[in-house]
DNA sequence: CTGCTGACGGTTC
DNA sequence: GGAACCGCCAGCA
């Protein structure tokens, strides 16, 4: 387990119901600004072992980065926590978490 | 240990 | 405005 890991855990567990944050922010915050990839690999690794809020994470679009059933869990999660979406895979930007 | 992969993002055509 | 390319490096087989 990286620090960089751990922080990016950390920032996760960190953003607050109702906001989400990108990949590229979360990355930079965690130390390491070209770390956006990193950051989705261990989304896709620690939500299984951990209990992550994995849904909270999205690309700088503002869009859900995943297709088929993952986007709607997600969407779900999302809009159930109180995020506004513009369409079926865009959030609104204004529910961008920064700190 | 070695190599491949990728929920991304910035830059360059 | 949009496609293509490249760098980044943590997991996993």
């Amino acid at each position: 387990m990286t620090p960089f890991t751990e922080a990016v855990l950390q920032i996760i567990l960190d953003i607050p119901k109702g906001k989400v944050m990108t990949y590229g922010q979360i990355a930079h915050m965690a130390g390491n600004p070209n770390g956006a990839r990193q950051v989705s690999r261990i989304l896709h690794a620690m939500s299984k072992k951990y209990n992550l809020p994995w849904h909270r994470v999205i690309n700088k679009k503002g869009e859900i980065s995943l297709s088929g059933e993952g986007l709607e869990t997600q969407k779900q999660l999302l809009e159930r926590g109180g995020v506004k979406f513009l369409n079926s895979k865009k959030v609104d930007l204004q529910n961008i978490y920064h700190s």
